[in-house]
DNA sequence: TAAAGGATTTTCT
DNA sequence: GAAAATCCTTTAC
């Protein structure tokens, strides 16, 4: 197992972290095992100004764990049922972070089926609620660093050749089916108030 | 293959 | 009271 990633790793601009923890291993160990993925989703969260952040409703209950060191979870619960697990980045103070959005599945398989029930592995953990399920991350694990901790995220060996990073408000869904495509942020998405695009409807 | 709708509860207005 | 960084099933083409 590579070592886990420095917590002077998370503490760079969001978008590069985003990019560099694609290839990444994402790896939990419950009372029940271990299952890791390699990481070939991400997508950025920026701050208070980025209105699909949930930071841009200020620092809340809810945020506060999106305002705190660099490389600790920030795992929230949504739409009544789910759990979805990030990275904290950039310095204490700073709420950004990476949505950790699929997985390609490497260990403890067969916990991950048990965990998601009668689905096709290759839905194991495709999507960022999915994941949290397959790896059983729940919201017991907000605010602990990524670094030794149950919930870590070590160096990987290889850029997946199908990945897909995505970038606020240009949604990008099964990107376990797509080939490799960088989606770079667009500078009218920074700074413009608006509504996150439904992800169903945006590019391609 | 795509679109539409329901599940379910926390959070903020 | 409405929306939510989603997922799953059903229905339509």
């Amino acid at each position: 197992m590579a070592a886990a990633l420095a917590a002077s790793f998370y503490d760079r601009r969001t978008e590069r972290v985003a990019r560099d923890l694609l290839g990444a291993i994402l790896r939990c160990v419950t009372p029940e095992g271990v299952a890791a993925g390699r990481i070939v989703e991400t997508e950025a969260y920026l701050g208070e100004h980025d209105a699909a952040c949930h930071a841009a409703a200020g620092r809340t209950a809810r945020t506060e764990g999106l305002y705190g060191e660099p490389g600790t979870a920030y795992v929230y619960f949504t739409y009544g049922m789910h759990w979805c697990a990030n990275a904290v980045t950039r310095r204490a103070g700073l709420p950004s972070a990476v949505l950790i959005r699929a997985l390609e599945p490497l260990e403890g398989i067969a916990l991950m089926r048990e965990r998601r029930g009668p689905v096709r592995d290759r839905d194991l953990a495709n999507g960022p609620a999915k994941l949290c399920e397959a790896l059983g991350i729940t919201g017991a694990l907000n605010g602990v660093p990524l670094r030794r901790s149950p919930l870590t995220i070590h160096h990987g060996t290889a850029v997946p050749d199908r990945a897909v990073a995505v970038t606020p408000r240009i949604g990008i869904s099964k990107a376990v089916d797509r080939p490799l495509r960088w989606v770079d942020i667009r500078s009218d998405c920074l700074s413009r108030p608006h509504r996150p695009t439904p992800r169903s409807r945006t590019s391609r």
